[in-house]
DNA sequence: GGGATTAGGAACCAAACGGTACAAAACAAC
DNA sequence: GTTGTTTTGTACCGTTTGGTTCCTAATCCC
């Protein structure tokens, strides 16, 4: 047999369409994007898209790797990248940078549409909100000994939770709390 | 002029059927409902349905006010009803009651979906918040006097957000873990 | 160059969408 | 009973939906 894969090479670049994918599900959501805009989004038409995807679905669990891969990967690296007491203000930075455009966070705009009806999705998200965990659970331990480690588990448990919620209410408004000192001054305290 | 309104009475409940479109979008989501399955919720036919309500977005909103002042209601009177030691029990009830079926908390389902694109759901979604964050407020200056009026304010907003944060993760996979322990270990301990 | 194979793109599809039109039915006032 | 008004149910509407077909263009292996 001949080694014939890629007669044609494809013209558009792969992580590229998946990031424009991502862009437009992040920002409106699974339902509310039809497929024109998401076509439109990725830079291609119904022939590529379908020849390279499935279809819709199976480029929004794409896209929700891609997040994984890419933007959560970050967000975990600077976690880790935080020592001694500056630690504070990188978790502190999860709760500032809510975006202009209201589109929030992407793993929990998932879990809320599709949670429910879709294992796949729940899986993925519940994984992702693992990943996010134990970053910050990572950071937890190196701020300062918890009396147990169940403790540690439990904060960081909670500040997951919290940031999800931030995310969930900045969708409908803008909150200009100051969550950063908050944080310090709940957890500062016990922790 | 004579007195012609209700020349043929309706036949079905305005409560009632508000209450079943109000069940299926806090199940569901506003997109994922389609018409026909609403009707069937609401228990009636189109030719009703459109008399008596504008569109399906009409009914959204009505939904949320039928969710105000029915669901959250109530929530916020077991809430003010809660006294001396016990309301932290109180509190802690707002974690435990993630439903089977996964629907969450509409609010949250409703800011996270249509918060960006729908001022009149960001409006009633924040108004809704605002209700039970006093509500919350409220229990924790019976609980016991905060240093100051501030920190009991960014307290309440505290667990409100994590409030939702727990309704949005309960979305795509059960929480076992004992929140009204940690609430009360947490919090218990400065407030 | 020739045969095989894949990518790209436009036309096309049935089904489902939210919403409207309209006639029959049910009631109030007289 | 007649008339006027509103509700109800159904048939219908144009649009949009996600997905398929199919033909052409481009590339690989020989």
């Amino acid at each position: 047999m001949r080694n014939w894969d890629m007669a044609r090479p494809r013209e558009f670049d792969l992580e590229t369409a998946l990031k424009g994918a991502t862009d437009i599900f992040w920002r409106q959501g699974y339902r509310a994007t039809n497929l024109p805009d998401l076509l439109c989004a990725m830079g291609l038409t119904r022939g590529s898209f379908y020849k390279a995807f499935r279809d819709k679905e199976g480029v929004y669990l794409r896209a929700l790797d891609f997040y994984d891969a890419h933007v959560l990967s970050g967000t975990v690296a600077q976690l880790d990248a935080c020592e001694g007491p500056s630690a504070w203000t990188c978790l502190a930075g999860l709760f500032e940078g809510t975006s202009e455009d209201r589109r929030g966070c992407f793993i929990c705009n998932a879990m809320v549409e599709l949670g429910p009806e879709s294992p796949a999705v729940a899986a993925r998200t519940a994984a992702m909100a693992g990943r996010l965990r134990d970053a910050i659970l990572r950071v937890l331990e190196r701020l300062g000994p918890a009396r147990d480690a169940r403790e540690s588990a439990e904060t960081a448990d909670l500040i997951l939770h919290l940031y999800f919620g931030h995310q969930a209410v900045g969708k409908a408004g803008r909150t200009e709390a100051d969550w950063a000192g908050r944080l310090r001054h709940l957890l500062g305290e016990e922790a």
